[in-house]
DNA sequence: AATCCGTGGGG
DNA sequence: TCCCCAAGGAT
């Protein structure tokens, strides 16, 4: 069990201090850390399951464009999807979008700075909302991303990786390890994200320049490969998301709009493409416009 | 709880 | 080449 083998609250503190000390020194300068509510709100829903290196792009485009809540709400859903580009699930531009409508018809168009609220809107769950609250207002809340997952799981487990996805016993233990003051919780998430993006890496970890290696049970027992289940992999060749991803990229290509048939014609097998496509009308990330397919 | 939902780069 | 995985969420 987890938890007759937690660490002790003094040897959190210390690992949570070197991890701070770190984060000051190799931080990277990323544009949403100098930016607004609304802007670290648009990188989250960017971020989620997406690199920072595909992110930072388009993250720039949208923010000259829709500065604010207000002014994304002020466009058709369609524009949003567009925008998106290719940095995949489009269903979280979509999300994106209904939330700043929520977030301009109910919150005045202010970004809401409480976990009730933020987790009310589309497409924020427990993560993006702590997140939020924790990045854009400097609050205290238990964030925990695959990052500070795999983190946690190493240095206190002696595990390689976390199971496949964070469970009620991990957020309880991530709660142990959250700092009392909102300036030092605040300061801890984005520290330990940060340690797990760029040391603590899923691959090829770099663990002789982890400030905490000393104190690191997974390397203490000699970086043990992970054990448990295989990790679940989606498949992806010949599924239906590739379909959609070939459609919606035709149609995302040809504003002019795409006949249903050019559309089909997209993908070999006939049935699939039919029933994907079925599938993002129903989405509403595609829109059948007399006949011709738009965003 | 298990499954679905895109995309591209690194090892 | 192939496989893994990247600041998850909704159903």
């Amino acid at each position: 069990m987890i938890q007759d083998n937690e660490l002790t609250e003094d040897a959190r503190r210390r690992i949570v201090a070197r991890v701070g000390d770190w984060f000051d020194e190799h931080r990277r300068d990323l544009p949403w850390r100098r930016s607004t509510p609304w802007g670290v709100m648009v990188s989250e829903f960017m971020l989620q399951q997406t690199p920072v290196s595909r992110v930072l792009g388009p993250w720039q485009e949208w923010m000259e464009r829709w500065p604010a809540p207000d002014d994304l709400a002020s466009e058709q859903a369609g524009a949003a999807v567009a925008a998106w580009g290719r940095l995949g699930y489009p269903r979280r531009a979509q999300r994106l979008h209904r939330a700043a409508t929520v977030i301009s018809e109910q919150h005045a168009g202010r970004v809401p700075g409480t976990l009730e609220e933020l987790r009310a809107l589309p497409g924020v769950g427990q993560y993006t909302a702590a997140a939020i609250l924790s990045f854009a207002f400097g609050g205290r809340a238990v964030v925990l991303d695959t990052n500070i997952r795999r983190l946690l799981c190493r240095v206190e487990d002696g595990r390689e990786f976390p199971p496949d996805s964070a469970t009620a016993s991990e957020w309880r233990r991530a709660e142990d390890w959250l700092p009392d003051t909102d300036e030092r919780a605040a300061h801890w998430a984005a520290a330990s994200m940060e340690l797990g993006a760029l040391v603590c890496t899923a691959r090829s970890p770099r663990c002789e320049d982890c400030p905490v290696k000393d104190s690191c049970r997974w390397r203490a027992a000699g970086y043990p490969r992970h054990d448990g289940p295989p990790r679940r992999t989606q498949a992806w060749h010949g599924t239906d998301r590739q379909c959609r991803g070939v459609l919606l990229d035709l149609v995302r290509q040809n504003p002019e709009g795409v006949t249903v048939e050019v559309a089909l014609g997209a993908w070999a097998e006939r049935v699939q493409a039919e029933r994907s496509l079925a599938g993002l009308l129903a989405d509403a990330l595609v829109r059948d416009d007399g006949g011709l397919l738009r965003l």
